[in-house]
DNA sequence: AAATCATGTAAGAAAATCTAACATGAGATC
DNA sequence: GATCTCATGTTAGATTTTCTTACATGATTT
C-alpha cells in the first residue's frame, strides 16, 4: 500500500465532519452502514471513525441515490465491484514472477515499519499518515 | 491552492484524532495553541477541529522539543518562517506578469468554484476536499 | 531560594455521539 | 384503495468527548 492509500485509509474523521462533509445526515449515514454500504472503525468509546476513503464512497452512494437508484441497486453494484477487484488480484498473482514479489513485499515492508522514513527538514517531520 | 492544499488545510480532526496522530496529550496540544504555534479552527459547538496542516505542525514542533528547543525558540522559528514566505511573495508579485496574475487568478477560480470537476465514473464522485 | 517552564490532573459543564424506538411520506404491491 | 416497504426524520436517555479553569509538580533558570 502506497503512503498516499495508507492516508486515505486511517479512520481519523467523527460522524460530524462526515456529515458536513458529505452533507448527509447522520440517520443516513448510519442507515447505509445498517445495509452494509460503508462499515466505520470504532474507536475505544465505541464512535464511529472515518476515513477519507469513506467519505468517497458515502459520495458515491449519494450520487447513485440521486440517479434513482436504490439500496439493493447500489449494494449490487458494490458487489460487483469486489468481484472485478478479486479477479485482478488473482490475475496479478498469476502474472508475477516470484523476484516481482520479493521486492513487493519489501517494500511494503519498508513501508509499514516506517525504516524509509526521510528526514525533510533536518530532522523534523515524521507523519502519522505514512 | 492546489486541491492537495486545500485538502491539507481544512479543519476536519478532533482533537482525540490528533492526539493519536501526534502521540501529544491534549494538555500539550491545548498548551502549544495557547503559545500561539498552532491554533485550530473551532466548529460551532465550540470544539477545535484541526487539518492535517496542523498535524505536521504538531509533529514539528514535538521534534523541536525533542532537540531540546524551548517554546521561545519554535516561535522565534515559525516566525522567522513567516517572515521568509513574506519575502518570497513579494518577490513573487514583483516578477509576475499582468498576464501571469490573469491566469493564475483564473486558474485559482476554476477550483475554488469547482467548474473543473471531472466525473470519474459516470457522474460519480464529487470530492469535499476540492 | 524563588520564579518560570512544560506538563499532569481534577472537576463540572457543554457538546457530540450512541442505540433503540416510533413516525412518516412516497412508491410498490396486492 | 388498503397495505407494505423503503429511506429518512425525530425523540429520549445513556455514554463519551471536549471544554475551561484551577491547582500541582518536577526540571530548569535566575
Amino acid at each position: 500500500m502506497t503512503e498516499k492509500e495508507l492516508q486515505r485509509s486511517k479512520s481519523v474523521l467523527p460522524i460530524g465532519t462526515v456529515m458536513k462533509l458529505t452533507d448527509l445526515t447522520a440517520r443516513q449515514i448510519r442507515y447505509y452502514e445498517e445495509q452494509g454500504l460503508v462499515i466505520p472503525k470504532r474507536n475505544e468509546g465505541n464512535r464511529r471513525m472515518y476515513s477519507l476513503n469513506d467519505i468517497d464512497r458515502l459520495l458515491e452512494i449519494k450520487d447513485y441515490l440521486t440517479d434513482g437508484i436504490n439500496m439493493a441497486g447500489i449494494k449490487a453494484i458494490y458487489e460487483q465491484h469486489e468481484r472485478e477487484a478479486e479477479a485482478r488480484k488473482r490475475e496479478m498473482n498469476a502474472r508475477l514472477t516470484d523476484s516481482d514479489v520479493r521486492r513487493i513485499l519489501h517494500d511494503e515492508f519498508m513501508n509499514v515499519s516506517g525504516l524509509n522514513r526521510k528526514p525533510e527538514q533536518g530532522l523534523h517531520s515524521q507523519h502519522p499518515f505514512v
